[in-house]
DNA sequence: CCAACCATGTAAGCTGTTACATGATTGA
DNA sequence: TCAATCATGTAACAGCTTACATGGTTGG
């Protein structure tokens, strides 16, 4: 495959790039004032990420030279994206990874494909479903009942948490198919 | 200050050993059987963790010598998992590290002081409550509005989903209360 | 005796954090 | 002119993942 080389923030970099070409100084800003904080912090991880992504060839800075340079992606990175973008969602995903897959579906609008988005939103509700019911096994069954009361609490929440992640899918797909 | 040097998984680790002696192959064990999983993954963090805590002095293994040997927790580990479970909940932790909360409090039963696990999650509820609203205010505000419907979307989940934690908490105060 | 399970690690490398540091531009 | 904002980085290090590697014990 040799591409891949990107991390979680640099996939958050290049969605955002996506949507409007940006300078470095505008990206940080983003990830200080808007919810996208969540993927990182501060100048000491976003500055080298965009390094990184233009020295694998995923985005340019244009004009080539003086102030005012945008980043933008190029055809790498945008097959990157989108090949980011168009995989399924997983249990893995779920249980350990939702801030990515829900970073994954705010850009996946960008693909301008609604079928797409609609599966993706198939896709992570079964997972999430799926997830729920495995914590709902691991409580009823023996390992569940050695669980002191505020560690079932605490799986329980994982589980409550699961399931609003699940109908929050089921919502979604109607609202995109609404809209 | 000095001390600290405990990172996420030794604190897991602290906790676990605390509520039973255990060798580290049953710690890895619990990594992959239960939901506390999320913390970890496999020997390769898990040996030098425990390694780790050794060396700072939090957790000794006895007998000291030959087969079956069990980590305890030494006077040191004891105090540094106190503070630890003691800390209240802050935005921060609610925000980008929801699950080291939720492992405080699936632990904080080991101090054996109901008041502490009902100030928890009162502060819990609270840091909830108020991220919530700040994510409403971004969504009600300009920066929402800028929004393509997925983003909104996404954004939405996380509003959703830290109304659920915060209706956990509630939820969990009462059942401390009544049990 | 052999398979399954118990048990413990090392090495390389990637990501991200923290803390520090610098300088240009622009409006009051 | 001076404060705020724009703008960009570096260095050290922590923490975890992945992949690899090894050997002991025990019951059938």
């Amino acid at each position: 495959m040799a591409e891949s080389k990107i991390a979680r923030l640099g996939y958050a970099l290049l969605g955002l790039i996506k949507t409007a070409p940006r300078s470095g100084y505008k990206l940080r800003m983003l990830f200080e004032t808007t919810p996208i904080a969540t993927y990182s912090s501060s100048p000491g991880s976003i500055y080298p990420a965009l390094k990184a992504l233009e020295k694998e060839g995923f985005v340019t800075q244009r004009p080539p030279t003086g102030a005012k340079r945008l980043y933008h992606l190029t055809e790498a990175g945008e097959a990157a994206l989108k090949a980011w973008l168009e995989a399924p969602v997983g249990d893995e995903e779920i249980a350990r990874h939702l801030d990515m897959a829900l970073l994954r579906f705010a850009f996946l609008d960008i693909l301008g494909d609604r079928e797409a988005s609609l599966r993706f939103l198939a896709s992570f509700e079964a997972a999430a479903r799926a997830h729920a019911a495995s914590l709902a096994t691991f409580l009823d069954g023996a390992d569940g009942q050695e669980l002191t009361l505020q560690g079932r609490l605490a799986v329980e929440h994982g589980l409550k948490s699961v399931i609003c992640s699940a109908d929050w899918a089921a919502d979604a797909q109607q609202r995109l198919q609404e809209g």
